[in-house]
DNA sequence: AATAATTTTTAGTTTTGTCTAAATTTATTT
DNA sequence: AAATAAATTTAGACAAAACTAAAAATTATT
């Protein structure tokens, strides 16, 4: 597989996750920044190649085939992040980019060597689950924190949205994976919170809460 | 600069250290296993990007922009070296084609922290200087055992053919870099040795002597 | 010094992945 | 159900990096 080719696999894994039926010309051009007509193109050469159902007009799946070859770019992908942010020190909003260009690196033992010295990590520095060799997930159940009732506690396990300016948000506000968080009080008006975090009283708003992925306790 | 310029860069200087005047477009070829033409094509580019001096049909050298960027890319090649064979555990045989990828990940930032957690080591596992992080290169004298006299004892520096095969043979015969050696005895009819390492003795042929890098103790 | 051999360059193609613009199909709205 | 809008595909073109074959320049040989 091109460098090309597995950007696209990966996108197509991403987008239906979220919709599980045939995805979008549209959507995966949107995604991987392109035009429609140059997704046409590769999905093309990705039904040829038998990594996806493809039929025209009718968006696309993954095959067999096509879904463990995405698996194993997202364990490529979220096991270097782990080693960036674990053994590099980079921070929870550096990695993506250096890991979207390791992902490519083509070596299924170099990978399974890297996941052995990370000690068989089960989620990356997002709270994001790791496949393992097999291509097997470990779902978590989870849920967001603006779903949460007042004064339940729970722990914080992953984020929705990973941009950096969000994760840049949560560290200002020492909000990490694992942290505990107690809901006080929810506003009705604009459901906005009123947070326990660190023995410290916080207000953060929807749509914070809408991308924080928690658990209770 | 794109993979397959960074590739050319780095080949001319290769080619750079063991001739140093103009390096021969067929020279080039035959590393980066392509046709002379597709050489001068690629020559043109690098020269728009002042990477090289090149005039037609007088071979080219790099230019200080050029020889800076074949430092940067060998550094990021042999440091990655280090931490697939001291941190993953790959065998000095194995290394080289990954890092062939790896040298191509674009951030000084993740080098200069491998280079801090690999702790600012000065060769990589075939005894190959590594680059500083300003290009700089510390030169360790080093002779081919070929070159040694009989009842002299050295160390051994480095291989100056690293190709699977050689290193594997050095495996088979527990020779390492940091093996202390002593040439018991040479035959002048087909310039073989008698050595003692490990304190066993054995006989390697003149090919193997004269790709091994000593240092006299 | 003239010719032969070798090396290098040029000219013209090919492949991969992208694009624009036009055509076609599907979805939506009146 | 027809008309309109949106999404998707086709057709044709382009840039990067490679190639083959032919031409040009350099080097070696007689």
């Amino acid at each position: 597989m091109t460098y090309s080719e597995e950007n696209y696999i990966k996108v197509i894994y991403h987008l239906s996750l979220v919709s599980p039926k045939g995805i979008n010309t549209n959507a995966i051009a949107g995604m991987i920044e392109s035009k429609a007509s140059s997704v046409t193109d590769m999905l093309k050469k990705l039904a040829d190649k038998e990594l996806v159902n493809y039929q025209k007009y009718q968006g696309v799946t993954l095959t067999q085939k096509g879904l463990h070859a995405a698996k194993m770019i997202v364990r490529k992908h979220r096991l270097w992040e782990v080693f960036l942010v674990e053994k590099l020190d980079f921070t929870w909003d550096e990695v993506h980019d250096l890991a979207e260009e390791l992902e490519h690196i083509k070596s299924e033992k170099l990978i399974n060597r890297l996941d052995e010295y990370l000690g068989f990590p089960k989620e990356d520095p997002h709270g994001d689950p790791i496949p393992d060799r097999y291509g097997q997930l470990v779902k978590v159940d989870k849920q967001l924190l603006s779903e949460i009732l007042p004064s339940k506690k729970v722990i914080c396990l992953g984020v929705k949205d990973s941009s950096p300016s969000f994760l840049k948000y949560l560290d200002k506000h020492q909000i990490a994976l694992g942290s505990e968080i107690e809901v006080v009080n929810k506003e009705s008006f604009d459901h906005s919170l009123s947070i326990l975090i660190n023995n410290r009283q916080i207000l953060i708003s929807n749509k914070i809460a809408s991308n924080l992925y928690v658990k209770l306790i």
